[in-house]
DNA sequence: CGCGAATGTTCTGGCAAAGAACAAACTCGG
DNA sequence: CCGAGTTTGTTCTTTGCCAGAACATTCGCG
């Protein structure tokens, strides 16, 4: 039951339900190809004159091609139609603290180009740097093909419709318009998020065939910081503020190390990356200490986690007791918001099958209810690189959406 | 932008164009009454022509009147358009620990009748005794009027679709069905609803007309426990396990006093009228002490209110370390969601004058950034029933939601 | 009383959905 | 090899709603 926003509506007009079953159409030929127009018609209990009409429409429009017909037991054979997605171009652009990534894919995430530089956190020089980049990659790779969009993955706040990167303290960027310039550069269409929100959004978006997309999850990010992208109702909650989803900074305890933020005994303070390792090294957790401890050391997290798998007690012990706060961490997740499932991205999910009986040991504890202690908890693993197919669904996603009316 | 869901759509037809556009102007007039049809086509550049087509069928179908025309500077004088609320009636019931309210009203909410009775936790006895006290009030106050259903407000967790509540501890109720019980007594459709979520409902469809109305708030209930109704674009939040929004289990210390849930440190411990009760009598807060203490005692939380705003430090120091950890418990909310506005409600509310300043001072020290830290924070008093006010908006809210398409 | 202006109603055209009818393409059995 | 049966895909007709123009109504003002 939604309410009607009086001061900002869509009206329908004459043309609307043709919107709406247009791209009603588009999905379930996304989710279920191949398919023939006569099964469209069935799960959509419409006549097949009106697939054929509204799939001419998609067909010309270049959303849609028809293949093969394919074998039937019997009757006439069905024509297949798919989406258009292998001529589809997206550049996808992660930029990390240490690292940006730039890869080529196409319109359902398939890595066709991948290349990575160090991060350059002056936008005068990153654009420049940027756009030698793309044009190179489209260059070598693209072909005929048409590159559609590019979709930006940025460590921090972002305002998505004005593409300001609000606040990201990785590379000290506050209130910065990085969308006019590389759309200028380039002159494709620039999508800019927040890395959990489109880890979130790949998830969605870009799910695997058959498998079931939810609509009402949490992807919480491990890295150096902990953030999540909240999805309720198939729909990303973003805030007023473009704020929401920092579970990263709920506190739990009210005395615990200082954070970043200014707060004390934040979920980030006992379970991100650099919480973890200052525990590996023996050290305790300040951001300050955090940050000269990273270069000094020479351990990476990923470090601590194959020495973990590879039978070291010290790394297992610090990864553990990093287990047991996320589980607190993701108590409060369940509690606030109720998920049908949580997704955990980061290195550490590499030590899965280790750490996930600690995580459910201190959700089981502190859940509510039994329904609630069950919410399923899974792993995306760092190698699938879940950003960079966030930043791919950030240019598709736009095209397969509902939409918006009343 | 929304995701389709594919296993569950709601395809266009050749009427949807005319639901969504007649709900969009029953809104219109709804939140801007009185209201002429060239108006309302200025409001949604449609012609006037279409205005009057549509409207004929709302005042066919008894959801809008015609009311007197008016006076114009000049040109025909613009006959207003009302929704037709004063003759449709509801009852609201409102069950909780002690008493149970029932309220007779109008579609928007204005109150016609009130009695309360000693709350009966029995089923089987509490269906007879609301059978007979809504036959009565409505015999004795109806008169012509048609009472369109009835909105039954209970303390925990419910399954709207079954209408059965899932665990309400304060009655001790687990998943008992009390939809079908009072409907087959009443022939009255019933609708059930959790006490925080039927607040937030109120707030968001009977709101003052031309008051701004939020699509995304947390109404926050603070009674013998604290819960939450958390609305995001419009929609209430529910969860899988209709558990959303149990914000007052959240913890804000690892080893704080235990809780009824099994938790430690849960917002609740620390801020819910028992734990104040706690406090102001000089004792820790415990599940065991709190429920004994509270009939022994003879004080009451309204009766600390009083003292408090009478000038008796030691009731104002119990309320403002109540202040203190609900700001904290806000400052969790702002963060997981950042909602526009939080909504506070329950009987220390009261004394909103002296507790704003200290929950607004613990919210600026822990938010993330400045424009989170002003999240307006607002009271409503106990006095205007907000959970009969839910009750009538159980009923009437869908009359005028958004039909659900795609 | 006539003119302009605004509101509300009626009429006509165009277009998409709905469904029936038709064409196409295949299997299977005799 | 042919026809019956079956399924897919296309075409055609009907129906009903949106859209916009034309028309009717009702007021103020000079």
């Amino acid at each position: 039951m939604r309410k009607i926003n009086t001061r900002s509506f869509v009206r329908a007009t004459r043309w609307t339900p043709r919107e709406i079953n247009l791209q009603i159409l588009l999905n379930l030929v996304r989710e279920h190809e191949p398919i023939s127009r006569a099964e469209l018609a069935r799960r959509m209990k419409i006549g097949r004159g009106m697939v054929t009409y509204l799939t001419a429409e998609l067909i010309a429009q270049g959303a849609l091609y028809e293949g093969a017909t394919v074998d039937s037991p019997r009757g006439r054979r069905p024509q297949m139609l798919y989406v258009r997605t292998h001529d589809r171009l997206v550049v996808a652009i992660d930029i990390r603290f240490s690292s940006t990534f730039v890869m080529l894919t196409d319109f359902s995430g398939n890595a066709i180009a991948l290349e990575s530089f160090d991060t350059i956190a002056d936008l005068d020089a990153l654009v420049p740097e940027l756009k030698v980049r793309v044009r190179r990659m489209l260059a070598a790779h693209a072909g005929s093909r048409h590159c559609e969009g590019i979709g930006l993955v940025v460590p921090g706040m972002v305002d998505v419709t004005t593409g300001h990167v609000l606040n990201a303290p990785q590379l000290g960027w506050r209130n910065v318009d990085v969308r006019g310039p590389l759309q200028a550069a380039l002159g494709i269409p620039v999508h800019v998020e927040n890395a959990p929100i489109a880890c979130a959004l790949a998830r969605m978006w870009l799910g695997q065939p058959g498998a079931t997309v939810p609509t009402d999850f949490v992807y919480v990010t491990v890295s150096d910081g902990i953030g999540a992208g909240v999805v309720v109702n198939g729909q990303v909650v973003r805030g007023q503020t473009n704020s929401a989803g920092e579970f990263g900074h709920v506190p739990l305890t009210a005395d615990g190390p200082t954070c970043l933020c200014g707060g004390r005994g934040c979920l980030e303070v006992y379970t991100s990356n650099l919480a973890t390792l200052c525990r590996y090294l023996g050290q305790d957790f300040s951001p300050e200490t955090a940050r000269a401890l990273l270069p000094s050391s020479g351990v990476t997290i990923a470090e601590v986690v194959s020495r973990a798998l590879a039978g070291e007690q010290r790394a297992m012990d610090a990864l553990q007791e990093t287990a047991r706060h996320l589980g607190a961490g993701l108590a409060v997740i369940i509690k606030a918001l109720s998920p049908t499932q949580i997704i955990v991205g980061g290195e550490i999910t590499e030590a899965w099958e280790q750490l996930q009986p600690t995580i459910s040991r201190v959700i089981g504890e502190r859940a509510l209810t039994d329904m609630a202690a069950e919410t399923p908890i899974v792993p995306e693993l760092a190698s699938v690189y879940p950003r960079l197919r966030g930043g791919t669904a950030l240019v598709s996603a736009p095209l397969f959406a509902a939409p918006r009316i009343a």
